[in-house]
DNA sequence: ATTCTTATTGCAAGTGAGTTGCAACATGGA
DNA sequence: TCCATGTTGCAACTCACTTGCAATAAGAAT
């Protein structure tokens, strides 16, 4: 297993929302050029980005822009709940992984051997959602599940 | 919300499984005094564990029990499959909490707004996984599903 | 019961993700 | 263009968790 996670594509990429900048825009938040250049990675990102890889590629494009601002800039999107954080089974330690939220639920499949990340849609997903909403008269706002095992690759 | 989150009753006092020291025994790891404590204290555990709260508990039984060795045999008992670690989506910071692994998976509910945690047991769950190992050919070893959101006492 | 090998413990120091206080700065409405 | 206020960068900090190592204790062999 490598350093990094090996990504599928991206069910962001598959079912894109509308503007991540334009959303902020128009919750009256202040679009500075940092936030632009962090929400443009975060919505174009081919896989799933940690804190540190996002900061690298926004300093690609402003090397002024500090760690922090990555941070904030994250949790201000939690706020709003316009992105998801996962930990993919803390496959590499302990940090956070984040992907642009859509417009349909999925879970995260990681491969304990080969380090693969794979995302699951699943009407059966909706559905269990829906039971809990209903039996238990709990209103969702957040949903995260992880499974970790042995991918189709890895079992030959 | 208060400081520590409210539980209810956990499903591994519902569904009791076996003894977990004996668990550890059988599988050759060496019984300690410092393991019995902890592993006997997380088996009768009136609700989900983080290790400050394990160590306390485990220190009024063996004042010199070290925090390092609770996160040793946190680390033991994780990789034998007999634990599952839970984030209760980060209600109260980073840290991790810890309930003893029963025969059936449940996922947990956290309202965001008072703290509560709450189990949920359901055939779609198990279906869900089901149509994860057939359509993928996955092999699940762990799973973790967390729903944050508010309670039926809240919605009120 | 005693010895002996080896895993485990306690301690202290370290790591690394994430947070905070604050002065300087930039956004966007007036 | 000005200005009030939200945002940034920096440095220092917090907190959960890990690691190196010498001392200790489990439990198998005798």
């Amino acid at each position: 297993m490598g350093t990094q996670p090996k990504h599928t594509m991206l069910a962001a990429q598959r079912n894109p929302r509308r503007n991540l900048a334009e959303e902020l825009i128009s919750r009256g938040v202040r679009m500075t050029h940092q936030r632009r250049i962090l929400v443009d990675l975060i919505q174009r990102a081919d896989r799933h980005l940690d804190v540190l890889t996002l900061w690298r590629r926004a300093r690609s494009r402003d090397s002024t822009l500090n760690k922090v601002t990555v941070y904030r800039t994250l949790s201000l999107l939690k706020k709003h709940g316009l992105v998801d954080e996962l930990d993919l089974m803390h496959l590499e330690g302990e940090k956070h992984f984040y992907e642009a939220r859509t417009t349909r639920d999925h879970l995260h499949l990681a491969c304990l051997k080969c380090g693969a990340i794979m995302e699951f849609e699943s009407s059966l997903f909706e559905k269990l959602k829906g039971q809990i909403e209903r039996e238990r008269r709990f209103s969702i706002q957040v949903v995260r599940m992880e499974a970790g095992g042995i991918c189709a690759a890895c079992r030959g």
